[in-house]
DNA sequence: AATGAACCCTGTAATCGTTACAGGGTCAAG
DNA sequence: CTTGACCCTGTAACGATTACAGGGTTCATT
């Protein structure tokens, strides 16, 4: 099949398909005579797997190092384990993250009542109080260009 | 001061107080003789908003908007906390994908059960259904080159 | 036979936010 | 006078994807 075939049967742009060849995700296919790109349903599964990948949050060079693992039917399944199971953890942690910004987005949403910008809760908020007036938080410019001129 | 001085109050580092220049998301400052910036406080004050707002997850666009707000005191905060309001939705969006996502991946690790590649539950999931070999999903190939050669 | 439409090819640049590099100049202290 | 820390500029890198320009090929319909 031609590559717009590949990627619609893959759910993926044809550019997209075209990049993972160019940075050595998936094989090179043989050519026609014309140079088109002819893949095989060995392709198609191998995009698939990238794609259904990619959808779970894995990043390109992990999916890489998934696809050598996955290449291999003997192998124990032990590394693709460790691989799914730290991505897993990076996600628990980025939700972690997330759930925090969230709850400091909500109390500074809270402190805005509907008046000028002037006296905007948000606004203050958003100035914080750790850079400021204050010049010389840990002394610094060792030898330097003067600080105020 | 000078563009480290205040790159370390704001918390950010020299380059990327360049960049919020080169994007025109900060004011160019005025120079010295030697062609130094030379910073007030009005422009930390603007970094550590920006900055503030970053952490937060607010991408420079918003944030570009929330300084035009900002800037005018005697202006309601209202379209300041709609802006703000929006972002919240988003994260709360993109908690929700998460846990979904974190669902999966913890159903697909489930069903490894420690064998060999060949046997193993999260290959096969990550071959997905809907791509494998059935042709042709949705009519496509409207005038084009030979499907399968 | 000619035309149009949908595809193919290539190389390159855009996106977002930030950092890094190269190849210079400036300024103060040792 | 050297060292070191900073300043300047322009440009390219990251990751994943998309977009564009400027071609060529294949097929169906006029």
């Amino acid at each position: 099949m031609l590559r717009t075939e590949l990627s619609r049967r893959a759910s993926c742009s044809p550019e997209t398909v075209r990049h993972y060849e160019r940075i050595g995700l998936i094989e090179a296919p043989p050519r026609s005579t014309a140079g088109y790109r002819l893949y095989s349903t060995v392709h198609l599964r191998q995009v698939c797997f990238i794609r259904a990948a990619r959808s779970l949050g894995f990043d390109l060079d992990e999916i890489r190092r998934m696809l050598v693992l996955a290449r291999q039917p003997d192998a124990p399944c032990r590394p693709l384990d460790a691989v799914t199971k730290t991505h897993l953890r990076h996600i628990d942690e980025k939700i972690e993250q997330l759930r925090h910004l969230r709850e400091a987005l909500a109390r500074i949403l809270a402190s805005c009542e509907g008046g000028k910008i002037a006296t905007c809760g948000i606004v203050e908020a958003l100035h914080g109080e750790d850079c400021q007036t204050k010049p010389n938080p840990s002394g610094f410019n060792h030898g330097g260009a003067h600080i105020t001129r």
